[in-house]
DNA sequence: GTCTATAAGCCGATAGAC
DNA sequence: GTCTATCGGCTTATAGAC
């Protein structure tokens, strides 16, 4: 028996999804997996399953679309590692280093490519002020900042310096494991970030 | 007086360079400046002042051109790092301190574009086997192994962990400081390497 | 809002002359 | 070893029908 296609997603839990969240999760995919540069606008109309024509109604531009693309993975990461983080056991640094341990987990994933953000700010470092790097750019403030709020509530002394330390750490671990291809190095770094923040502890 | 261009160059003091030496500076300019997949080859073959029939006598593939690229920043790279950590006054955790303190520096040129090598390896992580991320694989290790040296050296316990963490703060203020486009990142950078060093000296 | 069709140009790489 | 000329395909983006 045939059922209308709008009638069967009516029975189902969840909405069917817009043509503009279809389109930004086939970028989404597309561009992490190959890189922006290397993925056509046909392609990702494609994977959506529309034409290039409905793509560029919903979005002026693949700029705009690049900038899509980072805005829907803001959210979503920085809820991971605090979920991360708040279900650690053991001290702040402990819960901090969980972050870099559970990230070396998702690496060890076959496709894991590194750092959205990063990645979008190394392909696209000829154009300083594109909309996607100020997206980017804004995302690792957030961690930063949430970062100097958990130090700042248990009196770390050097709360904002100590934050901007564990971000370099993650980024770097981000770009390293990226170019080895090991995991391992996620876990130095938490290891890193660890004593920093233990010995931050004793000044005060 | 018209003097022929072979007899002017052997009048100067260096010799003329290869057109393959040509060619690859005029890579050097544009990829580092303009990243892999926004350059052609015909504007690398125009820079050089080659016909792209010429450049592919000289170079099989344009992932060729790429990869030698960046074999030609690997030493030059290294000797600059090697000549800031020399020159610094100071112990151990101050000369490398220096390495962070003479990049920020350099960043704040305007024509900085963050590293090479983790620019190449984020743009190509869709192939990770690629013959110049192998090249970018082991400049890095070369810094790691050097800082490992020193490191061992000066009778620290667990150099090799420290160098690996210094690795990571080092290419971590690279991509931040791209990000985020201050060069501040990298001096917290380099002050989380004095701490870790200084830490460590205390071990033993 | 979604479609078919196509513009206008750039891409990496090659043929063949000299 | 360097040149002129060009291939076939892919690029972002748009015109106009429905």
């Amino acid at each position: 028996m045939y059922i209308h296609w709008s009638v069967y997603m009516q029975l189902m839990a969840s909405p069917a999804p817009s043509t503009r969240d279809r389109i930004v999760a086939a970028a989404n995919k597309l561009f992490y997996a190959e890189g922006i540069r290397g993925v056509s606008v046909d392609a990702v109309a494609d994977k959506a399953g529309v034409t290039k024509r409905t793509l560029y109604y919903h979005f002026q531009s693949k700029d705009d679309l690049i900038a899509a693309y980072l805005a829907g993975r803001d959210q979503p990461n920085l809820e991971l590692f605090k979920r991360w983080f708040d279900e650690a056991r053991g001290g702040l640094a402990a819960k901090v280093q969980a972050i870099f341990d559970n990230l070396a987990t998702s690496a060890r994933h076959p496709k894991w490519k590194g750092c959205g953000f990063l990645r979008t700010s190394a392909e696209l470092a000829n154009m300083p002020g594109h909309p996607a790097i100020k997206i980017g750019a804004a995302h690792k403030k957030k961690f930063e900042a949430w970062m100097a709020a958990e130090f700042a509530a248990a009196k770390l002394s050097d709360a904002v310096l100590l934050a901007r330390q564990v971000t370099l750490l993650l980024d770097g671990s981000f770009a390293t494991v990226l170019l080895h291809r090991d995991p391992a190095y996620m876990e130095a770094a938490g290891q890193a970030a660890h004593a920093l923040i233990a010995n931050a502890r004793r000044k005060r």
